[in-house]
DNA sequence: AGCGACTGTCATCAAACTGTCACCAAAATG
DNA sequence: CATTTTGGTGACAGTTTGATGACAGTCGCT
């Protein structure tokens, strides 16, 4: 999940407009609707990731929707921050109350909402902010010991695990079989050289299969004489 | 845990005196101290589950404290809410990208402080501020100290009992058995690292098994050779 | 003391993972 | 084109790792 989705829920069209520009920027995927009834729809539709609630909109109040996300077992983790007027500390601690994750009072500056949300998915998902790298459609979820591939789940072995990390810790770049060895299997292996070929398979089998016996394209390109990389450009 | 240990970070005597009453009175333990290298001491002698942190205080910059308290793996979870004076917008983003959780702008009223705290403790430790935990289809129920999947009662030893919480607390998260035994049985344990695997089949049978010799979908993910997590994506 | 629930450790079994080889295919080399 | 070099592949035997069932010790309660 490379690109956090976003549900903004606002009804001042110029400050919704402002904010999706820029979390659109940030790589986010942003929804946005400016009415109460239709924000629960679009949360049915697909869960977002987080939901930027404006407190005072059309429909159903914020605190309103806020109550019903929690209440359903489908969307009770879903972060939730608030948008509320200045000053208003009434609302803020009954926001807090009833679930919501945090606020942010307008006016806000840009930066830091966008500051408050990442530290919010940090927490909540943190595969979502940082602690999962991503390549191409690869993503490996650190924390959890993840990876995917083009959104499926692949399993991987102790070793291959480690010897993509590498990979995708230094993406595009050349490693000689010797310094593989070195860096995935420890400064005092005695092994091989072949040994990286036969892991390098096992890895390309595990990542380039598909599923149903199709084929994605190999992520990893040999070079001939030199070692192997990392690298989606298959012409070239 | 019923009374969360909150550690206050704060050289403004009056307006210390004035947070620890109001917190304390909220059934919370409050140690407290002015000097940033004496915070650092008394976080090693007693992990708080919280700490407020002034951003302006002697020994160490609140900046610095985070940012130490962030790097060590026993400390990195903690939960963290900056105190700065109004309108440093500069510090606050930058608090935040340091791992703060959140922060209050000076003045605050004490009950939007202490709503705020509450959050942040829901988020983090949600035991601690009463509520119950949910995931997938698990549902734990902190002050009642009962458990349930799919609907249905689920009786748990007190390790088990333990031990799911942990998952539930950080759920998706691998974590090996030095952390488990760390963190479940206690810093000072010197069981052998198998008796995790012990309890978590324990844990797995109680939990998987739907009543009538039913099965349900095993909730507990073994990661070969780096530890468990609690995870309910099966395919992908 | 007797009972029952809970714990920690072991020995054993099964499965997953690993490293090496021999052999084949492809690419360079002359 | 023949030869040499380099990488791909399937098989295999040894090793590591996790699952499991049994068992004895501990604790709290009656």
């Amino acid at each position: 999940m490379a690109q956090p989705d976003m549900l903004l829920v606002e009804d001042d069209a110029a400050l919704a407009e402002l904010v999706t520009w820029h979390f659109t920027r940030e790589g986010y995927s942003v929804r946005q609707t400016g009415n109460g009834e239709e924000a629960m729809v679009m949360v049915r539709e697909r869960l977002p990731d987080i939901v930027l609630l404006d407190w005072m909109v059309e429909g159903l109040s914020g605190i309103e929707i806020c109550r019903q996300l929690r209440r359903a077992a489908a969307t009770a983790n879903v972060p939730i921050i608030m948008l509320t007027a200045r000053g208003e500390e009434e609302d803020r601690v009954r926001g807090l109350q009833t679930g919501a994750d945090d606020y942010v009072t307008k006016p806000f500056s840009p930066r830091e909402l966008v500051a408050r949300v990442a530290a919010v998915l940090r927490r909540v998902r943190p595969a979502l902010a940082g602690a999962a790298i991503t390549y191409a459609d690869i993503e490996m979820d650190i924390v959890g010991h993840k990876v995917k591939r083009a959104g499926k789940n692949v399993a991987l072995g102790p070793t291959e695990y480690r010897l993509l990390r590498h990979f995708l810790e230094h993406p595009g770049r050349v490693f000689s079989r010797e310094h593989l060895l070195d860096s995935v299997w420890g400064h005092d292996s005695d092994n091989e050289l072949r040994t990286v070929d036969v892991h390098i398979r096992r890895l390309r089998k595990a990542i380039n299969d598909g599923g149903g016996g199709d084929e994605l394209p190999d992520i990893i390109r040999t070079v001939r004489s030199a070692g192997y990389s990392l690298d989606m450009d298959l012409a070239g």
